[in-house]
DNA sequence: GATTAGCACTCACTCAGAACGAGTGCTAAG
DNA sequence: CTTAGCACTCGTTCTGAGTGAGTGCTAATC
């Protein structure tokens, strides 16, 4: 059994080794918290945590450093996740209140917490949810090719193209167009799509095959949404604790240029609104992130499905100043916009 | 004066540099090409270059390495940009013409550009050019709130929030929304901004304030366009190089993701449609990137006016190639997409 | 005059050994 | 359970010798 103590003990190790990155040894351990015991002590209840696997030593005898589980250990029980300053909440206020549309919000959002936090920052575009349809234009790009653009009341914009089998003339897709608008306009995006196909029949049949074409492109649309999409900012920030990669920080980088994997973990990652989840280093190493922890939080924004944002960076991380900013950021968003 | 066979051996320099990352020798040059002449006269043509400031040794004895003048003289007058395989240029044409939208377009490029050149890629946003206005629409986001979205009729999408000094009804909205697709409907987007302002007098003056605000909202529209985002990809092309840089590629990440520093940097190169411009180096140092070079080229998608695309990379690179792929893509989306 | 062979010289790089010291692990006493 | 004491480990730093790639110069050669 692990002592009261020496899970004091373990995040002390935890808190030097992440603000000093050398390994720490018992003796800095009595210099720089009052433990009241002596190094020896310290010794002793180091040794049990090595024991436990919660700490390491990268050399026979040097300080010790926390190991994935020790970290585990450290995020779960002994970190309180301190509030963040009044200042920096007025910050996230003050900077995230001027946006306009949601593409501007979420760029804001990905640098403020990128700022915040000192990491790469990941933003999940979220989906409609429950917006509904305001207006669907048509563009013929060519004959065969036309370009549907998705105008919500949320005021979200998709646009997404659409290969027809038979061409349309210009006179066709201004009826079509105006058909659609009567169908789906005012309907939640899910609904539009159904209504879209049920009328199908309803239709003049030169336009059903085309019309159907356009149903199914919306439909999907509705579905796809952008949920596949991320915004980042902070790269910066990945360069700069590039030490701290033992191996190189390329593959993250490619992760984060792929988005795909980025994408599916955070699929894995707790959906519960007022929770901030941590995924630590090996945890990870299904993505190829085995070196990278990822703190993460669900938010959504009136009017759209839940999302998910957060930091990614090393292992050896401010664990509690990373979860605080990403619940500030997250919760903001969730609760201050809402009451909007 | 530089004699033909030294600016041979420097064309020789910069090959086999950029190949090994190593300084090159006297000895190395005389085994890898065929220069019929011993090491000591080669030392003798690297003793002049050395004096015209186009090689350097960054040790009393050791091989020399290009300075960023040598790579200067090497890209005007030593190198041929030999035009790619035709291999690559069918990648293009298949990976390019897939393309749906002017989003998905410029994200293929980027891509693209980022993998043929093992570069970081950039491309600029076209802005509008002569296209026309297809369609406004007008979305109350809050009562004094609109968001105006503006489709055009070469399919790009545009929004842009508009801050009203009194607040609109849905009913007024609606109206507001079929005038302005009256009068601006169909018009180039330059025209359309001064057809609105025109326009002011004949309309209920209940709605001329409101009117005048979206006018100026879609005149802004017209002219900053996109003009001022950039796509890029290839990052972890950056990390790959890293050691070629001096200094940190921080500076450089963080140039990336200002944008502005490079959007600068990019209108001060050449327009010329069918130019690569290159900048090397120091000449690049105003900017923050004086270890970096930038190949780039301009380029026109039919409706658009033209725009920039290119890398981003250390001095040391393999500037016949990353010319000949940059003004390859720059090409066909000039040229190959012109055509429809 | 250009080219070349020969040679002394420079200087980064590598390696081994010595000295150093932070830090541990263990033991025995408090 | 805690602590003082002490031997021991092992990474780090420093030094000096040795090595070799590569230059720069000079004098001979084409």
């Amino acid at each position: 059994m692990v002592s009261e103590r020496s899970l004091a003990v373990l995040r002390a190790i935890v808190q030097d080794y992440v603000a000093s990155r050398e390994p720490v040894g018992s003796k800095s351990i009595v210099e720089r918290h009052a433990f009241g015991v002596s190094a020896a002590t310290i010794r002793n209840d180091m040794a049990l945590l090595e024991e436990e696997e919660l700490i390491a030593a990268p050399h026979t005898s040097s300080g010790r450093i926390p190991t994935d589980k020790g970290y585990r250990v450290f995020v779960d029980q002994l970190t309180d996740v301190r509030p963040l300053s009044g200042a920096q909440r007025q910050a996230i206020e003050t900077f995230l209140g001027e946006s306009s549309d949601l593409d501007e919000l979420l760029a804001r959002t990905v640098r403020l917490i990128a700022q915040l936090t000192n990491q790469l920052a990941v933003v999940q575009y979220p989906s409609f949810g429950s917006a509904r349809v305001r207006h669907v234009e048509l563009i013929a790009l060519a004959p065969e090719r036309v370009l549907c653009i998705l105008i919500t009341d949320s005021g979200q914009v998709e646009q997404r193209l659409a290969e027809l089998e038979e061409p349309v003339d210009e006179q066709t897709l201004g009826d079509l167009r105006v058909r659609l608008n009567e169908i789906a306009g005012g309907r939640a995006m899910a609904d539009a799509a159904d209504a879209l196909s049920g009328e199908l029949d309803n239709v003049d049949p030169r336009h059903a095959a085309v019309l159907h074409t356009l149903a199914v492109t919306l439909a999907e649309q509705a579905r796809a949404q952008r949920q596949d999409r991320l915004v980042v900012a902070g790269a910066a920030n990945l360069v700069r604790t590039e030490q701290d990669f033992a191996g190189s920080i390329l593959g993250v980088i490619e992760a984060i240029e792929e988005q795909v994997v980025l994408l599916k973990l955070f699929g894995e990652m707790a959906t519960d609104e007022h929770a901030v989840t941590v995924r630590i280093g090996r945890e990870n190493a299904s993505f190829g992130l085995g070196e990278t922890s990822v703190v993460s939080s669900a938010f959504a924004i009136p009017g759209r499905d839940i999302s998910r944002l957060g930091i990614v960076g090393p292992t050896r991380m401010d664990y509690s100043h990373s979860m605080a900013a990403v619940r500030a950021v997250a919760r903001y968003l969730s609760r201050t916009l809402g009451e909007n």
